[in-house]
DNA sequence: AAGACGAAAGTGGTTGA
DNA sequence: TCAACAACTTTCGTCTT
């Protein structure tokens, strides 16, 4: 862990060029901006104290820092040593000159075991990144490995060419939360990567088809939790949308449909019933479709279910 | 002013010839 | 490779509270 001390020097209160106030931090990014003349002022704005618990998925987002803890998933599992040049021994005296070109021979073999194909230095480069970007997205140890994992085997069959790391590092990452029944949306990963969703979309495509990672279609249900928690909507909302999506699914009303748009309109007819109403507009945000969207499917379940909501 | 509603046109991806 | 198609989005005007 490249860990310098977690507090900064000081709290920067405004901004230096034009002395405003309107610092804005974007986590995404680790910077502060100064919303008057949008001076980047402050390009490594990580921590901010203590984070001690995250009691879920939303804080746990909110909370993450940005920064890549260094150590584990590189590819050689951050095992490595590296021989000193300097001709001293364990004891820091001078290797005399009759030993010094097996030293030599040493260091270079030790040097080109290391990191010594094109492959590895790929995967190694590779492996960094994915902990940046899932740090970002704050998600847990498991699925990086998943990923990892994925990523190796995408390596060793030479899908790779072509595709930039990036790319396919973001796309293995978005097949690992699949895998493991945490999906996070392909948006989310592309904003999270900085990249283009379409890319990602393809390259992910193409992986499953050539690892036939055997992927099932993401259920509704496993959108919701998450949701709701961004929503700040208790577990009652939680429980009785999964409810509505199982009677959805059981009708033969979500199959074809985009699943975070049933998550979404779920939830919504949910957080009505449950006397916590979230606007559609709100939900439409954090589900990544639009207020239509919702519309669209609410009207079909709540009709086809019975459920009568009122709007005053 | 904010939220919900719905029509109409547009978009990107899948499918089948 | 192309066209048809369904799902979803964008945009915008209207209605309600």
């Amino acid at each position: 862990m490249n860990v310098e001390s977690p507090k900064r020097v000081e709290k920067i209160k405004e901004c230096p060029e034009c002395s405003s106030e309107n610092l804005s931090k974007d986590y995404g990014r680790g910077e502060i901006v100064c919303e008057m003349c949008g001076l980047v002022v402050d390009d490594y704005y990580i921590d901010e104290g203590p984070e001690w618990r995250a009691f879920d998925s939303a804080q746990r987002e909110s909370r993450a820092r940005t920064g890549a803890p260094m150590n584990y998933l590189i590819h050689d599992k951050g095992l490595s040593t590296q021989i000193s040049w300097k001709n001293k021994d364990a004891y820091g005296r001078t290797i005399p000159h009759k030993n010094r070109g097996q030293i030599y021979r040493v260091r270079k073999w030790h040097r080109r075991i290391r990191i010594s194909n094109a492959t590895e230095r790929n995967l190694a480069t590779a492996l960094r990144e994915l902990d940046v970007l899932s740090s970002k997205m704050g998600l847990p140890r498991s699925i990086r490995e998943c990923a990892a994992m994925i990523y190796r085997q995408a390596v060793e069959k030479n899908l790779i060419r072509g595709r930039s790391i990036e790319i396919v590092i973001a796309s293995s990452l978005y097949a690992a939360c699949r895998k493991c029944n945490v999906p996070r949306t392909l948006t989310e990963v592309a904003q999270a990567a900085d990249s283009d969703e379409k890319q990602i979309g393809r390259a992910y495509r193409f992986l499953s088809r050539e690892l036939t990672l055997k992927l099932m279609p993401t259920k509704p249900e496993e959108y919701i939790d998450r949701f709701c928690n961004k929503l700040e909507l208790d577990r009652n909302v939680i429980s009785r949308g999964e409810n509505i999506i199982n009677q959805a699914t059981d009708l033969g009303l979500t199959s074809g449909k985009g699943p975070t748009g049933v998550a979404a309109a779920a939830i919504y007819i949910s957080s009505i019933l449950e006397g916590t109403p979230r606007t559609q507009r709100a939900i439409a945000e954090v589900a990544g479709v639009t207020e239509v969207t919702i519309r669209n499917r609410y009207k079909e379940i709540a009709e086809e279910i019975g459920i009568e909501i009122d709007t005053n």
